[in-house]
Parts: C-alpha cells; structure tokens; sequence
DNA sequence: GAGTTTGAAACT
DNA sequence: CAGTTTCAAACTC
C-alpha cells in the first residue's frame, strides 16, 4: 500500500475516510493493519459498525480531537462517544474537539422502524445486491466492482433531513496483501463515488477497514447537515428530533445522479472486511452503512427534481440504459411487488403509467421494505428470470421455468416464449409447444442471430416433451464431449488405470457442467438432467460429428454412467 | 379502450 | 406445499 505522502500528493480534492466504531475498537484485540499505523497524518479512519463499512470525511488535523478512548484505531483522529451503542462520527468542532452525542439507540427496540434501520446495514445491502444484474452484458462494465450505497431513510417526514446517499464504486484488489488476508480483510479499490447528487466525490487517499467480528451495529440512524444543526435519537425504534448537535447538510428532496457522469474513477484504496460484503454471483458487493463526505470533494452539479433520477439501486447509466423497459400500469401494488416489471428488474418507475407508485426515490423507506419483504420470502426473488448466453449466442434458459396451462407457451403469456428462449426441462408447463420450430424460431434461425440447438438433438428432445437443449447448442456437446475424450485419450496415453481415467474425465465434465459458461461455447451451467439428456442426445450423433468412436464412447460411458 | 384471458406472484 | 386469490400484462374485440 502506498505511503500516506504519496496518497496526500495525489489527492486532490477529496477524501475518503473509513471510520472505526469506537464499541469494536474496544472489543477487538486484532492490530489494525494500517496503512495508517505510521501515517497519524492521514485523517481517515475505518467504522465497520454494523452496517458494514462507513466512509467518512474527517476534518483536518486541527484541532486534534480525542483520541485516547480508541488505542487501536487505526487513524485515531475521529471523535466518538463511548457510551452510545451507535457512534456516529460528529462533524469537525471547531477548535473544541468537543464530542457530541448524535444517536442514540436502545438495545431493545423492536419497531418497524428498527427493522428498518437494521435494514440498513448488510442484511438490506445484501439483499440488494441480489438486484444485481448477472448477465455479461450487464456486467460489461461494472464486473468485479463493489458497490456502496448509502441507504437514505425516512424521506418526507418533516422532522428529518435528507440523509446523504452515496455510492461508491469499489474494485477488488485480488490477491490481497497477507497481511490483510491474515485480518480476513478485502482489499479494494474505490473507484469513483457519487453522493446524493450534489456531489462527486472522489478519494484518492489510502484508507483502511479493520474486519472485525464484533457485533454489529443495529442500525444507522443520524442527520447530516451544517455543523450543529440538530440530530435525531432514536428511542424504541422512533425517530425523534434532538436538540443535540451535530450534522445535517440539508440535502435536496431528491438525489440525483446524471447518467452522464463519470462513475468510476480509480482512487483509493479500501480493506473491507468480508463480512461487510455481500458477495453475490451477480459480480456485485455491497458495503452498507451511511456514507458522507464533507470535505475536499469535487462539486457535481445538482439536478433538478425534473431531470431523471437514479435510484440507489441502480447499477449504473450503462446498465440502465442496457434496459429497454417498458412501463408498468400497476394500480394496486404500488408497484412495490414483483408483479410490477420495473420493480421487479429493480428499476425504479419512470414515465410509466402506474397509480399510487411507490416505486421512486420518493419512497424508499417503503420501497427497501417492500425489497426486503421479497428477499425474505425469495432471496433469487430479484435475479435475472433468464440465464443470459453470451450475446449472439443462445439467449438461455429461464431459471424457475414457466407453467403455462392454457397458451401452449406460445404467446407472451409465457416468461420462456416472451424472452424468446425455448421452454426447458425444469418448466412445468403443460401442452407446451415452445420447443418446436416456432415461425419465431424459424425467424432468428434464418437471420443467423442465435445459435439455435441443433436441429437433430431438437427432434430427440422433442419426443420428451421437455427440452434441456433448449439452452445447448451442437457446438456445446460437441466441444464437451471432445474435451471429455481428451482426458480419456490423456489417461490412455499415460497408462492411467481405468479409475483414474474415470476420475480424469468426470472431473472434466463436472468442470465443464457447472462452469456458468466454460469457455464461450455455450451453457454450461446445466443440471445434471439436462447433461444426461445432452449425451443422450450425443450419441445420435455421434457417427456423424465425432470420428474418434471409439475413444468417444468410452468418455461418453463414464459420464453416462456417472449420471446414472 | 374496454373487457377477457393468462400466468406469475402473493396469500392462505 | 397445494390451492386460491390478486395482480398486471397480454390479448381480443
């Protein structure tokens, strides 16, 4: 990790500061490992409360505020009050260095309104991360990044400020240093920040988040603004006006993020524990926990409430501009259900049509307990319904399958017939004809933009009702299979006993079946029914694709009856 | 555009 | 977990 001097002479304008909560300092015995141990200049420290990661600006060096409370923090230059379960950092006092309590929760509280402030931490962003886009094309961009945002809480309610929304943009630094791995930490790399629109903010300094065991926070409760404007306790789960004072920046109604600013930007460098994270297959990591920069930041310009907005929840302008999306008509969901398409791509609405919607920057108080409802209830409820191939290729199979009755799942009742992608053996539809040559089917097939399964596998699939190759081409079980005979011909050529040959070759196979997509021949990620089916397939054609017979059956024996 | 059909989501 | 209800989109007229 660099020296603090060589981050302090490329920061410009900006800082990034992770902030330990004063509780874990105490708590924990772990060293920190720092870039900051032998930077007592750099004025930034780690929280990694319970609502994960905090990032927080802190004031120059002067005055000095107490630090003593925190021996192991790693920048100890963050005021804290000990005594309260929640320790939000206080804005720089001027020349006082006097400590401010800002919130304050009872350990008891159980209300909506906790449940809502515990949403904040990692169960929520967790839960948003599994909105997260996992196709490649969605991920074209944002692939491996983390993603921070700050969750705003309690909007329109006449005794709160806006609290600040912030998103940062963290890319994994892979392998960490052993140091850090040793402290079960991450390391990342915060690539660019936007706050609630007002702002862009951009660290260019090392910071530092301890990993931690320690109990988390249980919720995020605080107003930022001006120094000393007033603060809300929380108080059995109630938010309630404080006189106390402490930050509240009065930020605008609405945060907004023009599509036309530059997101990601390399800076800094983060360790963030991996218990703050959640890491999801979508490639996406959310940190949580309140976010604010106040200092040496690089003014964005603020967007009116009329321009488009950004939810916090979205990924990006790119991938919201990937997103061809039609507008809902919800009337009765508030369109804080999954019957409501935009929610359930988890967009938010815009010039659409609904009635009483809830689905905007408006609402998010309701909007993250409505996501956090159908996480409860279905933690895939957000992912993508269709595996994506790669683009040209074949579009994929649905992930539940559909169940159509009565529209033969040829009309765009049919999830599978709408994403123009045949019906597959985990569907459990009935009189299903979408595994014929549909005019569609004929359609792409003949304009040569997919990669349709082959026809021959296709009529054996036929007489099942069910069709696995639906999402496989020739050219999958071709290549499959040919990969499947190496390791049988390896084994042979190097006087492998039968066993091992065995072991060679599933090993090759399991590889190839659940890689999500081995090498960009296809899918690959398939149940093993579905391979079963495909070899099935195979050996139809065998005589034609494959000249290598023999050998080939003797691959294909093994996994057949590995399957079996 | 109103009414009907459909199937996913939500509910019981 | 199965049956029912609700919902919004697709479809028909």
């Amino acid at each position: 990790m660099e020296s603090c001097r060589e981050q302090e002479q490329c920061m410009t304008h900006s800082d990034v500061v992770v902030m330990m909560s004063p509780s874990q300092s105490h708590g924990s015995q772990a060293t920190p490992h720092p870039p900051s141990e032998s930077e007592p200049s750099c004025h930034h420290s780690v929280e990694n409360g319970g609502a994960g990661a905090r990032f927080h600006s802190v004031p120059p060096p002067d005055p000095q505020p107490i630090l003593s409370q925190f021996p192991s923090a790693p920048f100890a230059d963050f005021p804290f009050l000990q005594s309260s379960p929640f320790q939000f950092p206080l804005d720089p006092l001027p020349s006082t260095g006097t400590i401010y309590p800002i919130g304050n929760i009872d350990a008891s509280w159980t209300s909506e309104k906790a449940g809502h402030l515990s949403m904040m931490s990692e169960e929520l962003c967790g839960a948003i991360a599994s909105i997260t886009p996992d196709t490649e094309e969605e991920n074209s961009l944002e692939k491996g990044f983390l993603r921070q945002d700050l969750l705003p809480e309690l909007q329109n309610r006449t005794d709160l400020c806006q609290p600040p929304s912030m998103t940062l943009f963290l890319k994994p630094i892979d392998p960490p240093e052993e140091s850090m791995a040793m402290l079960g930490a991450t390391t990342c790399q915060v690539l660019g920040s936007i706050d609630n629109g007002q702002q862009m903010v951009h660290s260019e300094r090392p910071c530092y988040m301890r990993s931690s065991s320690e109990p988390r926070f249980q919720g995020d409760v605080t107003e930022f603004g001006t120094p000393f404007r007033k603060v809300n306790t929380i108080q059995m789960g109630k938010v309630v006006p404080s006189t106390v004072p402490g930050l509240c920046p009065m930020l605008p109604q609405s945060y907004l993020v023009s599509p036309s600013l530059p997101l990601i930007r390399p800076t800094t460098t983060l360790l963030v524990p991996p218990n703050s994270l959640s890491s999801l297959s979508s490639g996406y990591n959310f940190l949580s926990g309140p976010c604010f920069s106040q200092f040496h930041q690089t003014p964005c310009p603020v967007y009116p409430d009329s321009q488009p907005k950004m939810s916090p929840i979205r990924f990006s302008a790119t991938y919201w501009d990937a997103k061809s999306r039609k507008p809902c008509s919800c009337t009765k969901s508030q369109c804080l259900k999954l019957y409501c398409d935009c929610f359930a791509n988890g967009d938010i609405c815009s010039n659409c049509k609904c009635i009483n919607c809830y689905n905007n920057t408006e609402h998010e108080y309701e909007r993250y307990q409505a996501i956090k409802i159908c996480l409860d209830r279905n933690p895939e409820a957000f992912r993508p319904k269709i595996c994506n191939g790669k683009r040209g290729e074949i579009k994929g199979r649905h992930n539940k399958g559909c169940n159509c009755k009565r529209s033969g799942c040829l009309k765009n009742y049919c999830e599978c017939y709408e994403a123009k992608i045949m019906c597959s053996s985990i569907c459990k539809c009935v009189s299903c004809r979408n595994y014929d040559e549909s005019p569609e089917q004929q359609t792409l097939v003949s304009a040569g933009s997919v990669d349709l399964p082959d026809p021959v596998f296709y009529s054996a699939a036929k007489c099942q009702k069910k069709c696995p190759l639906a999402c496989i081409t020739l050219r999958v079980v071709e290549t499959t299979c040919v990969c499947l005979l190496a390791q049988a011909e390896e084994a042979e050529k190097e006087g492998y006993t039968e066993t091992q040959a065995e072991k060679m070759i599933l090993e090759e196979f399991d590889g190839r079946r659940l890689a999500p997509d081995y090498d960009g021949n296809g899918i690959y990620n398939l149940g093993l029914k579905d391979w079963y089916s495909v070899l099935k397939g195979f050996q139809r054609l065998k005589p034609v694709v494959v000249r290598k017979a023999r050998r080939m059956l003797k691959a294909e024996n093994v996994v057949m009856g590995y399957l079996e």
